[in-house]
DNA sequence: TCAAAAGTGTTATCGCTACACCCATGG
DNA sequence: CCATGGGTGTAGCGATAACACTTTTGA
């Protein structure tokens, strides 16, 4: 049977980043008709001699001027009728992104939004996204993915908060530093700072432990929050 | 930017089942020139309206004479350089069969291999069928997925073989009978069988708790050997 | 009656959960 | 000196892991 070379390759990125408070994903808008300004995900075609990866980063990298992103396969979404212009395969990446790294950047036609604040989207982008929070909430469990997300130094309730933005419930506290201290991953520095401006006592700033890091990752531990 | 449909769409399914002693996988051969006769993934081309889910289930319930199969999306396989005839794109599903369904049925050109005899593959086949493995092994741990593998009635030799095998280590006879009972997945029926020929005391036979695993399924439960 | 596989309990340890108060600091 | 969030310990319970002998049956 001939090969038939009669569908057309694009790529989405799902970009997570924690703004401290709340988590928080890129959102794009459509640049051209139809559909001329819904919100869609950031999204490229892929050319037949691009790597799709490469696409995908390269975008992330260009929207938000960073040259380094934690990217990795979602899924290919490829229905026959999800775009009205013809077959389109689409495949999704989902990235995660250190806040400090891009809050400032401003890009025209793209905002950060919180989940809650997550806007109907175009094709199929809607179910996109829910499946990378899906994802997103596995891998918290089953790899110290919050080091991606953090600034290099961050206070306990920081990644506290984290967890239990991206495990959608709360955390006890004491049982959650029990438990993130007995992994080791965590290092002490002797730092602190005033996280919010109302407040009184100095949180302790902590840095992670990047050889710890490596092995948990490696052997895909299991955090079970 | 105009949309350039330029980019061909295959699937291929790693299909898993367990012979009672080892998970065994199906694996094809090469039809056509190039690689002629060379062993590769069970695949198809996908057309331009066609759903790639249901071209891969289809190539399946074709050649295993059966109605029905436990299909999952793997991954997207998108190297530009894949495969040398040009710009394909791969859609890769795993499978679970009960070998019961399928053992009988003989397929010119296609052989069920235990993991050890897994022959070296075409293009990036072989890579597939690792990443396959991987999700096999993990999804053990994480859903009762045994009950797709097994037949309707089974002993409990052939479920711990069978996490064995999934899992790739030896687990304590007492230990996981108890755990396994504990979460009254099984129903104990009143048969029993004599396993291999040569066995003196016939084993009891189980059937499984569709009720129960069906609400564990949806929980995504959380089973640690 | 023997060979072979089936089937069964106990104990020590570890991790999880639930829960409430003191501490340090800036205002 | 007080208000605010930061930081700490313990006890009970349930799950896990390690471990070896008895039972049933066919030959």
């Amino acid at each position: 049977m001939a090969i038939k070379f009669d569908v057309a390759l694009s790529t989405s990125v799902i970009a997570f980043a924690f703004n401290g408070a709340n988590l928080v994903s890129l959102v794009g808008e459509k640049s051209e008709e139809p559909y001329k300004g819904a919100p869609m995900l950031p999204s490229k075609w892929v050319r037949a001699n691009e790597s799709v990866e490469d696409v995908a980063k390269n975008m992330m990298k260009r929207l938000l001027k960073i040259d380094h992103i934690y990217l990795e396969q979602l899924n290919a979404f490829a229905r026959v009728y999800r775009n009205p212009m013809g077959r389109v395969v689409n495949i999704a990446y989902y990235a995660l992104l250190n806040w400090d790294e891009v809050k400032a950047v401003k890009i025209p036609g793209y905002r950060w939004v919180s989940l809650a604040d997550k806007p109907e989207m175009i094709f199929d982008h809607n179910e996109i996204h829910d499946m990378a929070y899906e994802r997103l909430k596995r891998r918290v469990k089953g790899r110290p993915i919050g080091f991606v997300l953090l600034a290099k130094q961050f206070t306990f309730n920081n990644i506290h908060t984290l967890y239990e933005e991206c495990l959608g419930k709360e955390l006890d506290k004491r049982n959650f530093r029990k438990k993130f201290m007995r992994s080791e991953l965590l290092m002490d520095t002797t730092e602190s700072v005033i996280e919010a401006p109302g407040n009184k006592k100095p949180s302790r700033l902590y840095e992670f432990n990047q050889h710890k890091y490596d092995k948990l990752t490696l052997k895909g531990y299991d955090f079970k929050f």
